[in-house]
DNA sequence: GTGAAAGCGCTAACAT
DNA sequence: ATGTTAGCGCTTTCAC
């Protein structure tokens, strides 16, 4: 490959000359910029990152550790943050972190060795106890994405209790008295608080709540299904924590031969793109993805900025209410895109 | 940062045996190893990539330039590449091509520039003008994902042409006579092979058969089938081209009121997760995505390693097909996940 | 307005 | 078995 070395050789000038006009850091005369241009022009002369930012320390980049796979979310997720970090000049690299501690600290070590200025982090279930202690002590800018966790970065993320129990109250007001809830991966916070959401409304309204543990994934989700609601007693109503464990939950309910909403009704956390396709309509919480990955995005630039205020910020983004069949219930219904009927409180 | 001279400074030997330690290039002795370790474990030492990258002049890091957003594929695809790679040692980075000719350059460069040892890429419409004749001079090991064009590289995308006349066929077997086509963004090899097996069969069997575009966007699909089936005379069966695009077309018929498959008979390429749970389910193509990605990677790695055959290779990934009901045919049906029932010739 | 030279943190001959 | 040294390709003081 070309060097700066020998784009200053053809142009007649000193490297550093080169590297000025590349990056207008000083004034440069017509004639001389004209024949580094050129230089550049003719040889097909192409930067090298890596000298670069060795020399600056400075990357221009930000380093992306989430769950990929079965994270329905996930190309919304990197586009949106991609396109942000884009347009402010930065561009993205990503590593998986399977939702796994291990992982998930490979993942990050990986990020720092690349020496990325800032980082995105969907926290695993066990972050707080060698990811995030590593990432303050490397001192590495870090926004916590999707879910929360203890420790000092900004963080951004849905609402989720609120929005859960709004889920459960709208089966309670439709006379459901028996609801199951459909728990993501233990531990995540995104779990716990949409857990909660469903205990509070089940502890206000005096129902039979039971919870089932679907671990945030499809077969699961059908799998814990399956088995609650096979025998006759089953819940009358399914309040479903995501996207992924919808696909189970619905699948298990077809095995049953259980007909939504008149024998199980059903409303999930999280809208997938087909949530108006499937019979009956999806009712459903649905989340702002673009939103928060722009907002965690704008948080680390201010970060790196300095232009943040100096204690971590915990931000939430609210979700909408979207309406459709599956509930049951007798209000208004739209079976179209889903249009926003009620706002999240 | 701790820096390797850090450590070495710490464990009293030279930054060379520090690096020989940690790279396992030659052999050192049981107690200065132990030091260096020693000194590693208590800086919190870690490598820094772009120093190492620059003096190896090897980034063992793979590149990946795609659409983002609307890929249906997209996360799978990630996954697996990245899963693939990771195993080999290799990290991967990312850029958009949006699939426009001028992001992908863009896309592109910026990973030239971080010097990716090789490069994945699903070639836009105009890949061939610039993109492609780009990384063939800058000499990076490329190979083409999902698409063809006519260059140099290795290249690995799915079976089409039959796959798209077999569900066509599948549909005049039924005793469809006018059948439309919901064909993808012009110009793509994937759209231009799925339109020949669309007017191939229709050719074969004499269908009154018209193509629709789609732009391999939802909402472009829907409008193009609502309007194409507004009136009276529309055709009595629909091959969509892509997952993204079935979405809108399903949409479509739905305001038109038209019940798949007694008013409109639906199959389409692609088999989206979610295929099985729509009333009726669909009959689709099923691509294996994880194949694709797995295969080009491999193919990527054979040519760093300079194993592979000095030829470019051109590979096709097999589809199946997924008997559903949305066909409305008479043959068997199975309501379940899809099984595979007949596989594409 | 431009050049010379030191240095970013690492690797890899080349010594010893 | 280990240390010395010269780069990798760029940025950036410091001179002139």
């Amino acid at each position: 490959m070309v060097t700066m070395a020998d784009v200053a050789r053809l142009a007649g000038v000193n490297a550093s000359t080169v590297s000025h006009v590349l990056n207008g850091t000083r004034t440069v005369s017509g004639p001389t910029r004209e024949a580094v241009l050129d230089a550049v022009a003719r040889t097909g002369y192409r930067q090298n990152t890596l000298a670069r930012s060795l020399a600056r320390s400075s990357t221009t980049t930000l380093g992306l550790a989430s769950r990929f796979v079965s994270n329905p979310h996930f190309a919304d997720l990197v586009t949106s943050i991609e396109s942000t970090a884009r347009r402010a000049g930065y561009s993205l690299v990503l590593a998986d972190t399977h939702d796994d501690p291990a992982q998930e600290l490979r993942a990050v070590h990986e990020l720092a060795d690349r020496r990325v200025d800032g980082l995105l982090l969907a926290p695993s279930v066990h972050a707080v106890d060698e990811a995030l202690p590593f990432l303050a002590r490397a001192g590495i800018p870090t926004v916590l994405l999707d879910r929360f966790a203890d420790c000092v970065f900004d963080q951004v993320a849905p609402e989720n209790t609120d929005a859960t129990a709004l889920l459960t109250a709208h089966l309670a007001d439709a006379g459901h008295t028996s609801v199951a809830f459909v728990a993501g991966l233990a531990g995540l916070s995104s779990t716990s608080e949409r857990t909660a959401g469903f205990h509070r409304v089940v502890r206000e309204r005096g129902l039979d709540g039971v919870v089932l543990d679907g671990r945030s994934e499809t077969p699961v989700a059908e799998a814990a299904v399956l088995s609650a609601f096979a025998s006759p007693g089953h819940p009358t109503a399914v309040v479903v924590g995501n996207n992924s464990m919808t696909v189970g939950a619905l699948r298990a309910l077809r095995t049953l031969r259980l007909r939504i909403p008149d024998d199980v009704a059903l409303v999930c956390y999280d809208d997938p793109e087909w949530a108006d396709l499937v019979d009956p309509p999806l009712t459903a919480i649905h989340q702002d993805v673009p939103a928060m990955a722009t907002r965690a995005v704008t948080m680390i630039l201010e970060r790196l900025a300095g232009t943040a205020p100096a204690a971590p910020r915990r931000e939430r983004i609210r979700p909408t209410f979207r309406h459709r069949a599956s509930c049951g219930c007798a209000g208004p219904v739209r079976h179209d895109r889903g249009e926003l009927l009620t706002p999240v409180p």
